[in-house]
DNA sequence: GTTTTTACACTGACTGGTCAGTTCAAAAGC
DNA sequence: GCTTTTGAACTGACCAGTCAGTGTAAAAAC
């Protein structure tokens, strides 16, 4: 029990300070003693923890993902609880990405710069992540146009990836070029986009 | 004259080595060997034609995102030419965004790996590089707001890095996991986010 | 019109440094 | 007493950048 909290807490630091080498630097340009001095481990204990600095990293990327699954996940289920319509749940999602991105920019920023990659080592790791994130918008998306309060025009994957990397995107240039901006702005330029309210004049 | 546009033919086949080898493994795994050996030149005349690997990266990224600029630029003259509204512009740019990204693919995919990273050397490249690009955009929105085509509402930079960021991840997600659908499919489902069709049912 | 020079593009073996991963004896934690 | 961590030394592969030298085409010299 003791010594296996005591393993987690070692990872937990490792994953903290890979994710923002990583973030910064890239995978190849960072170097396993820079992660562990900035752990403040020892780079033994580095290989005592994870079989290699790959492994490492592909742990850190089940783990990151899986909050950001657990985050949207919630956001939607909490709008369903309250009743809300499938439009309400996508806004619920696209603030709690927001928020996401908000509290861990350095994961995202190393997802992204991942992501489309071929031919890496992690490159299976990724395409399973992946697919649990976007499944989560997709659900919605179908629910929504089942309900017909979406368009049956949508095109379920290819919309679920545009809304994705509108937030994606979004969020990493509002962190990396837009700081002044608050998160309330950057919803409110999404939802726009979402709710189809930026041609046209109505309501 | 012939030495120069030997030079030029030479430099053009590193770029082209470059930009795949960089999209597939980033810039720190992939070595100048490579690079040489891919474009079938020496070592040497790397170091003959740049200063060193980060300035051929950087020489790599101006030129990149020059052409796209420019095809860009050449979508939204086009549609002013025939007299279309600034959503029409819009819609060809991202058009002629998809098309871009179709045609070269590895350079999309370096520039998205790369754009949000922080504390490398060509940050500010990369700076200057992107400001070029979203600038036709927030133009185009700002155009249409000033004629009254678009909401008020509407935040132009953030609206315009929103925009740019779904058709570079749709269209990303689109050339990595699901390459069955065509350029039109994609085409379809980013333009009916943008003219506001997917919640709601209207026209 | 043949030889010599010059300028430029390119070559590839070599160097000096870097880094992932290993090893291990000793200490710390529980 | 078992597990975990330490720290420092070591190995061997790998790689950015260098440099003395080669190829060549066109100009200069004769």
């Amino acid at each position: 029990m003791d010594s296996s909290s005591r393993r987690r807490a070692t990872r937990a630091k490792l994953y903290e300070a890979a994710v923002t080498l990583i973030a910064e630097q890239g995978f190849s340009a960072t170097t396993v003693d820079e992660i562990a001095e900035r752990a403040g481990v020892a780079k033994g204990t580095v290989y005592y923890n994870f079989k290699s600095k790959t492994e490492l990293f592909e742990e850190l990327l089940r783990f990151g993902v899986g909050l950001l699954t657990a985050s949207l996940q919630e956001a939607a289920d909490r709008t369903a609880e309250r009743g809300g319509s499938k439009v309400e749940a996508l806004d619920a999602m696209i603030r709690a990405g927001l928020v996401f991105i908000d509290r861990y920019p350095a994961f995202t920023q190393l997802y992204v710069a991942e992501l489309w990659r071929t031919n890496r080592a992690w490159q299976s790791t990724l395409l399973v992540v992946r697919q649990q994130a976007v499944a989560v918008v997709e659900t919605v998306l179908r629910e929504g146009v089942e309900a017909g309060e979406l368009s049956e025009e949508v095109d379920i994957p290819l919309t679920a990836a545009a809304l994705v990397g509108m937030v994606l995107v979004a969020a990493l240039d509002w962190q990396a070029f837009q700081r002044e901006r608050s998160l309330d702005d950057v919803h409110g330029a999404l939802s726009l986009l979402l709710h189809g309210r930026v041609s046209g004049r109505r309501d």
